[in-house]
Order: C-alpha cells, then sequence, then structure tokens
DNA sequence: TTCTTTATTGAGAATGAGTCTCATAAGAGT
DNA sequence: ACTCTTATGAGACTCATTCTCAATAAAGAA
C-alpha cells in the first residue's frame, strides 16, 4: 500500500508540489475503492466540507496518472473512470453491459502474446487497453 | 466487398431509410480508407461541394456502427474515429505513440483466449476493445 | 523565521465533440 | 400522386474537461 510519504515522494521528484488538496484527492479514491470519474471525487469530498475545487480534482487526478499513481479507465460513455494503483497488482476490465459491473481480470498468457505480436511487428509494447464486454450468461 | 445495394438492404430490414447521404457517409468512409472521424468526413464531403450537414454525418456514422457497416474506435483523445467494415476481417489495433499511426492487427489464439477467460468468469462476450500502445524499437 | 521564487488553487469562463430541436424535406408503401 | 413517418439542416444546447488569471502557498534560500 502507498502511503502518504510515498507520494510525497514521487510527486516532488517530478518538481510536483506536495500539497493538501493533491493528498485529499488521492486518499478519496483510494478509500473509495474501485473506479471512479473526477465529479464522483469531487462530490465525494464536497460532502464531507472540504474545500476543494473541480479544477483541482481534475488537475490532481491527471498529475497521479502521469505517474502511475492512478489508472484511467475510458468505457466507452464519454465519462473518464480512475482508480488507485496501490500496488503492482496490474490487471484489465470486463464491463457487464447489463449491470455496468467492471469486474477485474488479469492472464499471464495473454500478457505475454501481446508482447509477442508487438514485438513481431518492429516495435515495443509501452502500454495496452483491454476491455471485453460481456453479458451474464 | 459492400456494395450500395446491400447497404439499401441493412438499412431497409431494420427500418430505416435509404438516403443519398446515407450513401454519401458510408462511400466516403469507404474510399477514404483507415480511420476517421466525423469532423473529416464532413469536411471531406464538404469539399466536394456536398450538401450534407454535420448533424447527418454523425448521425448516419452511429446508424452504420449500429448496424456493424462501421466500426468505433476510441484512442483516448476523445475523438471517435470510424472505419468502413468491408468484409469479416475482424482485427485490433496498435496505436504508435510516436507518429500517431493505426496499425491493424489479429491473432487467431488472442481471440480465444479472450473468450476463454470470459467464459471462466461465467460471462459470455459481446466486443472486445483492444489496443496496444507502441514505440517504434 | 522570513524572504523569494514559482507552482498551485479557486471560481468561473471557455472549449469542443457530440446531441437535440423543430420546421422542412423526402423515402417508401399504397 | 397521396400519406405516413422518418430524415435532414442549421443552429442551439450539453456537459465533461480545460483554460484563465488573480490570489495563495509550497519549498528552498538566507
Amino acid at each position: 500500500m502507498k502511503t502518504n510519504t510515498q507520494l510525497k515522494q514521487i510527486l516532488q521528484s517530478e518538481g510536483f508540489r506536495y500539497t493538501p488538496q493533491r493528498q485529499m484527492v488521492w486518499n478519496e479514491l483510494r478509500k473509495m475503492g474501485g473506479h471512479h470519474d473526477c465529479e464522483e471525487i469531487y462530490d465525494e469530498l464536497k460532502s464531507k466540507g472540504t474545500r476543494v475545487s473541480r479544477a483541482t480534482v481534475y488537475r490532481t487526478i491527471d498529475v497521479l496518472a502521469r505517474n502511475g499513481m492512478v489508472r484511467k479507465l475510458e468505457v466507452g460513455d464519454g465519462i473518464a473512470r480512475y482508480e488507485a494503483k496501490e500496488d503492482e497488482d496490474h490487471h484489465d476490465h470486463m464491463i457487464c453491459l447489463d449491470t455496468g459491473d467492471i469486474i477485474e481480470f488479469y492472464d499471464e498468457e495473454l500478457e505475454r502474446l501481446q508482447e509477442k505480436i508487438v514485438e513481431k511487428h518492429g516495435y515495443t509494447l509501452v502500454k495496452h487497453v483491454h476491455q471485453l464486454f460481456v453479458k451474464k450468461k
């Protein structure tokens, strides 16, 4: 689990400042768990009487995403969702078209296969987006 | 290759009308080839002096996508791109972060593996989004 | 601690892809 | 050609996200 001290180190090592707003957004997203959009994070913080602006939530989430603290998830409805990357638990997502549920999955073989395909084309894999849209059986 | 007659059949079988605007958008996207956003399609048609509105391009692309004539591609920059689905040539995309190039790929094993993973979780695969973001070696 | 420099914040305006409205036009069946 | 209904055009509108800019506050220096 990433501590606030780690947040501080990561931010400062990249020349960013360690501000209360950034701590709040980061901790809130971690506390909420799962996948949330900026509006949800903003509302949650607001409901707790926290003094933070919408713009700052968007900006902070962006900073966190750029530094690998947070992962961006676009499901196709025009609203970006984010999840805190606690440890190195890489996974992809299954989105249930019936319920909207987001299920995480990971498959070693799949990961290897992707690397192989990219290499075959003469490239290096930087990141990937893999979403399986499913329905209950 | 899908003919205009096929476009007519597909549209009408779903209760949609076979209009000149729909033909134009469909043929333009096919002629352009590759992946394009609605604005590009609109501009292209406009530059040829065609009388079509922006709204109609968006509406038509949506109708075509709903009927499997066109495939939507979201690369994460907030602009939806589309490609004509000529035949049954399913493929996924590699996006080069250096050049912005979009390369198509297909891997049989990958397809099977996805099905397997979904089944394992008790779901049925409806569709998937699989994008590999790469850099030149 | 105080000073300086410079990034960050808040509030609201601005942006822009995509959608909606509604009066008019035009497919398609009869 | 007639009728019913869907499609279109033009522009207004949405709404997530970004930008502006004056005020604020990190963080290092003195």
